[in-house]
DNA sequence: TCAAGAATTGACCCATGGGACAATAAAAAG
DNA sequence: CTTTTTATTGTCCCATGGGTCAATTCTTGA
């Protein structure tokens, strides 16, 4: 029997079989009903409910609540890290890079309402949960790292820094917008949004340094 | 005795002296609370205890507890406002008011950890609440129309609008920025952000129409 | 000073939710 | 074909929380 250590919520292939995709369907459950009822309506019946299956098999795959939101968590942020990883792939120059990154961040199929509110929500216990708030350091400082990557080859480094804060914060709050206001931002205005502002703050920058 | 009325949800004018005050009370005892404890544990017997009474008493002045945290929404709002229409008084020029309204957003003494945490639960509830969701486009309007009111002295109604959209997402990211990660992002740091969006924005503009 | 009405409390009710557990079904290993 | 593990269920328990209510204290206006 082979050995292999992926990562602490992927561990053993063998038990993956059944194991492991239970408690995939069951992270996506949680997500899901994380959609429709907000962090505090989420109850392990609702989940369970939306699995298809008894409270009984949630805690059996997950210690507690708290652990499967932690781990409904980790799941959301991987499909919305696979969007800009796989455009990234695809991206070259510097300006390629941050397109790829902002246009991921935006894809037509994530850049949804229900996905922001459970989004939200579990921003919302990121405070009280020491857990979730590593995860979101993680996110936060890969997103960060995507962006100073195409940033390097565009802007001093102090710039950069300061640039990547910006459109870090511009494109949580388009996704803020998005569901306080369904319908009041669309994907394209939202790309162009950030773009312009890279555009912007380039702009500034070239002045300053020609008109010195 | 004097008389006046103030608005819809202050109404009776001689009841206010004690019926008014307790509802205040409780109000920012349930946002108190919910800085500490989030929505999900956010209970009516915290609360009471919050403020010093009973759980008896905050259904007494209060419906129900969906009533309660809409008002304790209007009463952060307020607050949050009052600091900008305070800034907006001094403001003459376009410019001038733009400042106030980003500094006004970012007041010392509010852009702090616990009171985005607040907020941010009870955005997390807006999907779900349409009295919120009600409260969340006034305020959403009147922060949009703060920043017209200097914008259009600066760009074409075309832009402003654009830049009005930006500058909120903007503003409303910085402050997740700082809910997740206390700490990440100073006052200074936040408004300098603001300033060099809207900077950037106008230069785009300038090159643009001089360019062309 | 007294009556009407408000403020405030604590006890009570009931539904719900998280979590433990024993019992059973299903697989895997041998 | 057994034995041992794993999957899964349903039941049970208990704490908590929202909301009602009657009873009591306070205000206040006449």
């Amino acid at each position: 029997m082979s050995t292999w250590i992926r990562d602490a919520w992927t561990d053993p292939v063998k038990l993956k079989r059944l194991s492991e995709i239970r408690r995939k369907e069951l992270r996506q459950a949680a997500f899901a009903v994380l959609e429709r009822e907000g962090i505090a309506g989420a109850t392990l019946e609702k989940v369970a409910a939306q699995a298809g299956a008894s409270k009984g098999i949630v805690l059996h795959y997950f210690r507690n609540k708290q652990e499967l939101f932690e781990h409904a968590m980790r799941e959301a942020n991987a499909v919305l890290c696979q969007a800009v990883i796989a455009r990234l792939r695809r991206a070259h120059t510097p300006m390629e890079r941050m397109d790829a990154v902002i246009e991921g961040n935006f894809e037509e199929h994530l850049f949804q309402p229900p996905l922001c509110h459970a989004w939200l929500s579990l921003c919302a216990e990121v405070p009280r949960d020491e857990k979730m708030a590593r995860i979101q350091r993680v996110i936060h400082a890969r997103m960060r790292s995507n962006l100073l990557s195409g940033l390097r080859g565009l802007a001093s480094p102090a710039d950069a820094d300061d640039i990547a804060l910006g459109v870090t914060a511009l494109i949580d709050g388009l996704w803020l917008r998005l569901g306080l206001q369904p319908g009041s931002v669309s994907r394209e205005q939202a790309v162009r949004q950030v773009k312009n502002y890279i555009a912007g703050r380039l702009a500034l920058r070239e002045l300053a340094t020609a008109g010195a």
